[in-house]
DNA sequence: AATGAATGAGGGTTCATTCAT
DNA sequence: GATGAATGAACCCTCATTCAT
């Protein structure tokens, strides 16, 4: 019998994790009490308390869970068989939902105030997308479509500050259509620059 | 001396402004109370709430108050002497300060909460600052820094998303050589992109 | 053992709703404050809160309550077997501490601001007590104790009159002794008016 | 010029009084701040302060002013060339504005913290309308409208709890038509109790 | 393991009152 | 005498957290 009550206790720690989650969009971290949490889990408080021992390390579950998840689902982007260009859109936009969706700073905000979590993130989770990136940028170069010259670290920090920088609220809608086309506008920018390249074609 | 008491009365709400973008700026607004700017300022909460009826209005004049004040010193900045690309550098680092060294989304969050702000934001400050940097790319395109086939919407998206991207905490540091360097390295890829343009010169 | 927790809760909410009622009748409504109460009921603040969300509900649990207790001891009264004189006299004093021991406006403060207090008062409590007076009337013009010529509605209002007329503080004394001499003079006022009745006698 | 400047302070105490008498009556004595009282007045707070000293003080004055002025009326109508059941009618209508129309118990709350109004209330306003009843009601008896055999002392209590009852709040309404329609089915019921005197006719 | 109940530590806000000008 | 500004003491309320059952 323990194991289907581990199965069940487990199911109950993620009903948790994924109200937290729901609510931590909806509303930012700071905002939700963990009554709240507790309410659309539809469980006591104290049973959160049971499970996570505070709220800190409840929200450093959560965080951990998701950025888990994206980076699974991240890793088999990376992993497909789009083109270059292909993944590099996803990049730029699927990779803002790990931080982006979800309120970049808010998380930032927890994450600084806790060490765990930034332990977690810049040894499990930042090492492998690092990772990920670098042999991607490589192939980049590889196949032309980066400057050969321009360091891997360079273009690394370039990519994060566009993908921060979309990751912001105001950027990206609701609408896919409406993203797909923002983002075929700026694509030529990333690559060409503002000076842009009149004689070649994007895509 | 009507003049000088009404500067003390002005000085008294300066310095609760003061001690609340101090706050503000380490903390993020929703963990700072009234009564830690009232001990940061010197004065007794009840003194912020005769001078501002509410936290919320308190935080309104604040935004406002710093807003209006990198307003002044970004148009000072576009009117002066710099070349065009010093100036460029200037909006994306510069500018960078008016929301990122606010944790833009914190604000953002505030923002969104309080329509007053978010008036004031739309129509008085954006209005202004999209002026000033619509005249700015004009004049780039003429210039040939700016592919004149772009148009002025995206570039100004563009240049949007990599303010806000610099704007993210962990990109700019408290040392200005460093964040010199960072841009002398970053610029030539905002210019031609990662595909670069090995046949120019970036300055 | 589930019944003995159920017990301990609605004894504990009974011991808040005790506290608050003495104190709102040596105080007022306004002048209690919620730790107050609380501290009188032996818990915290907090805790007043958890049962009832806010004063005003708390306020509201307790003038029901009380209300409640009073319409039963009332109608205990009218069913019982004291003659039309006895409980008429009951309905002037022992109806007055309904409202009256109350500071009558003092809970008519509350009410008007409270809709559902006023709400439950219109619909539950007063248009029971409405028609078991309406039934004893009747009785009474029967009997002959009131003139039949008069509308029962006439002297439902004459009687809430006299009734609140009582509630007023200063009538009616701690001494029991005291009101029932009190009440001895009076009644044949409200019964035979000013101008008296010289050929009957009273009792 | 000390006298105009007298006359100034005259009438500027008179408009925190004339402020204050409208507040209470609308909100309640409690309800009502100093800066409430100031901001009708077209005053700062301060000043009502160094006019009264206090709140209470206020409080006191403006009662006092108002009992005042009540007795004045009270004392017009009593000496005027009505008749005596007209009189009646007054007194128990009229009167009640005293403090009815002031949420009565709300005044008496304030009156019984407060010994200075009790003092004033007891040894200088019920003495005087004590002797003008008292007066009144002798008159009455020796017109034949009053049972002699009923002491002065229960006819003025008994008059004193129909008053009360009366000024009760959902009694009389704002249509002064109405309140005459109510009295007059009223009155009868004063004069005769409720067991009537067929063979006579009211007025 | 789950929960209902209780709580301490604040946080925002109000208001009578004081004081320098 | 009048005032703008400042304040301390409360007050209502929230929330992370604990504990007995």
């Amino acid at each position: 019998m323990a194991g289907s009550e581990n199965k069940k206790v487990v199911r109950n720690k993620e009903r948790i994790i994924r109200a937290a989650l729901e609510l931590f969009r909806v509303h930012g971290i700071k905002k939700v009490a963990i009554s709240d949490v507790a309410q659309k889990a539809g469980i006591s408080s104290a049973t959160i308390y049971n499970h996570f021992g505070s709220k800190e390390n409840m929200v450093y579950a959560t965080v951990r869970y998701f950025l888990t998840s994206k980076l699974t689902d991240f890793r088999k982007v990376m992993e497909g068989n789009l083109t270059f260009l292909e993944k590099l859109e996803q990049i730029l936009m699927y990779k803002e939902e790990i931080f982006g969706q979800y309120q970049g700073e808010l998380l930032q905000e927890i994450i600084s105030d806790n060490s765990e979590i930034q332990q977690f993130i810049d040894s499990v989770y930042l090492v492998e997308a690092t990772q990920i990136l670098n042999e991607f940028y490589e192939e980049g170069k590889k196949q032309g479509y980066i400057n050969p010259e321009l360091s891997i670290k360079t273009i690394m920090l370039y990519s994060e500050i566009i993908r921060k920088g979309i990751a912001g609220r105001s950027i990206l809608s609701e609408d896919p259509e409406r993203n797909r086309n923002l983002m075929h506008d700026l694509m030529p920018l990333f690559i060409y620059g503002i000076v842009g390249n009149p004689g070649k074609q994007y895509l």
